[in-house]
RNA sequence: GUGGGUGUAGCGUAGUUGGUUAACGCGUCAGAUUGUGGCUCUGAAGACCGUGGGUUCGAGUCCCAUCACUCACCCCA
């Protein structure tokens, strides 16, 4: 029979067991962390609506979706976690809290073309806090505290989350008289860091249509740089000239005082006037990480604040703030950059019980005894050579392997080999639980961490 | 969507101005070692050189097409 040469789509991350299980374990990291912040889970479908998701209408959304009919349905897979998150709220309004504070790890899927660190199928694991009318400015404040918190617990160092306010530059631009180009004039300064000012000038000279003057207030105001006192300190020069920059402003004060609060450290966030990015829909606050040593992988993590969430779908007010970690891309860089926590046990058992009987009675009430004591344990039941079991072992880094045979059913023992060591000693059941339990605190620093 | 690059055992690669049995490392399997893995040694299996066509006495190598992958742009996590 003629066989299909098995591939993976390009743009789809398939892993192997053991990083497998170094993703589960991040992404245990993330859920963990979220709801140490009050975030309560939520899951919402894969597929919706096409009508849902493309409410909006327009955009890059239209041209990148997953779009496919089944029957006389028009779906969609979902593009983000935001726009469910909307449908969802305006839909369950009446029976949440507010303000309602929930956390999404999914898979999103894109129809771009797939890049290093670009995918067309990955997690997004956003969180987001909806008020109802009205929500207040501290919470812009605590959402970038979880990102902190998150990547530190992760084991990341050299990070950076950058903050800026859209209502600052929407209102030195209206200064300018460009407000109905400020889409444009963001876009292009957002590339500041990879093509240079000069480039930057030329473009909004040219593409933009800015005029000369316009082009070199628009450069100078994104020179502002410096300790964040000191970017806040320039833009007071602005002050006074236009109402909503000046509230844009107060915002960005207020963020920053309360973000020392929240335990961010100075050195891990910074005010950055070139950041803009992000869907358009945010309006205030925006926010967006770097990992520093590696910049051209763009932003791991981004958000902001929105003014109205669900306005395609009720005529609620519901104003938000909320962020998304690009797991599959953070995840990969880390992978790659070999600063996954390699030191962790990735093994899907503590323990191999391998009978050498035929008779695999005993083997299987010992593997019942073992997970009864919350040990993970595996048991080697094929009829292979005594080699090919040991191999199996390890090779899946299995640290404990338990040999149960004719010697070992007599005295009602088995032998427990530590496979690191070498070691082997004859042990009643109780005896060797407790070996490899006592193993597993010391691999793991005195906590008892399962899988 | 636009523009470059690359396709050779499971994986990573070599392959000269076109020349006869396509090479190497890792991995896999077997044995040295029938109740002891990793390390070592010995041996074996495994590739119609992405696919289709063309040029040629002769193509992994040159040309065209096609598909796949990949990088950059757009956009974004």
């Amino acid at each position: 029979m003629p066989k299909i040469t098995p591939r993976t789509l390009s743009g789809f991350m398939e892993l192997l067991p053991a990083p497998q299980q170094q993703m589960e374990r991040f992404l245990q990291t993330l859920r963990e962390t979220y709801s140490l912040y009050g975030f309560t889970p939520l899951d919402t479908p894969l597929v919706e609506s096409a009508e849902i998701l493309l409410a909006k209408g327009g955009g890059e959304t239209e041209k990148q979706i997953y779009r496919f009919s089944k029957g006389d349905a028009d779906l969609a897979l979902r593009f983000d976690l935001t726009v469910p998150l909307a449908k969802y709220v305006a839909m369950h309004a009446g029976e949440l809290a507010f303000p309602f504070r929930r956390y999404q790890i999914g898979k999103v899927y894109r129809g771009e073309r797939a890049q290093r660190g670009r995918f067309r199928e990955f997690y997004q694991a956003d969180i987001d806090i909806i008020g109802d009318g009205k929500l207040d400015i501290a919470n812009e404040a605590e959402i970038p505290a979880v990102i902190y918190t998150t990547f530190i617990r992760l084991g990341l160092e050299r990070f950076q989350i950058r903050v800026n306010n859209r209502k600052i530059l929407n209102g030195f631009y209206a200064m300018q008289g460009l407000s109905e180009r400020s889409g444009d004039i963001m876009r292009t300064v957002d590339k500041l860091d990879k093509i240079g000012p000069g480039k930057v000038r030329d473009m909004l000279v040219e593409d933009v249509q800015l005029t000369d003057g316009q082009a070199d207030e628009i450069l100078k105001f994104i020179a502002i740089r410096g300790s964040n006192a000191e970017v806040l300190d320039a833009l007071e020069g602005y002050a006074g000239r236009n109402e909503l920059f000046d509230t844009g402003l107060e915002e960005l004060k207020t963020v920053t005082k309360y973000l020392a609060a929240f335990g961010v450290p100075e050195t891990h966030f910074a005010v950055d006037l070139t950041i803009a990015r992000g869907l358009d829909y945010y309006t205030g606050t925006v926010y967006e990480t770097l990992m520093l040593d590696h910049p051209e992988i763009g932003s791991i993590c981004s958000g902001g604040r929105y003014d109205n969430l669900a306005e395609y779908y009720t005529e609620r007010q519901l104003p938000g703030v909320g962020i998304s970690i690009g797991a599959t891309r953070l995840f990969y860089v880390l992978q790659e950059q070999k600063l996954l926590n390699d030191g962790l046990n990735t093994a899907p058992a503590e323990v191999l019980i391998l009978p050498m009987t035929q008779d695999l009675t005993a083997a299987a009430e010992a593997a019942t005894f073992f997970r009864g004591c919350e040990i993970r344990t595996q048991l080697y039941t094929e009829q292979k050579k005594f080699k090919a079991k040991m191999s199996y072992a390890d090779k899946l880094g299995i640290p404990f392997v338990a040999f149960l045979g004719e010697d070992e059913a007599a005295q009602n023992k088995i032998s427990l080999k530590n496979m690191s060591t070498g070691e082997q000693q004859l042990l009643s059941l109780t005896e060797a639980a407790n070996v490899i339990l006592e193993d597993m605190r010391i691999r793991n620093n005195g906590k008892l961490i399962r899988g």
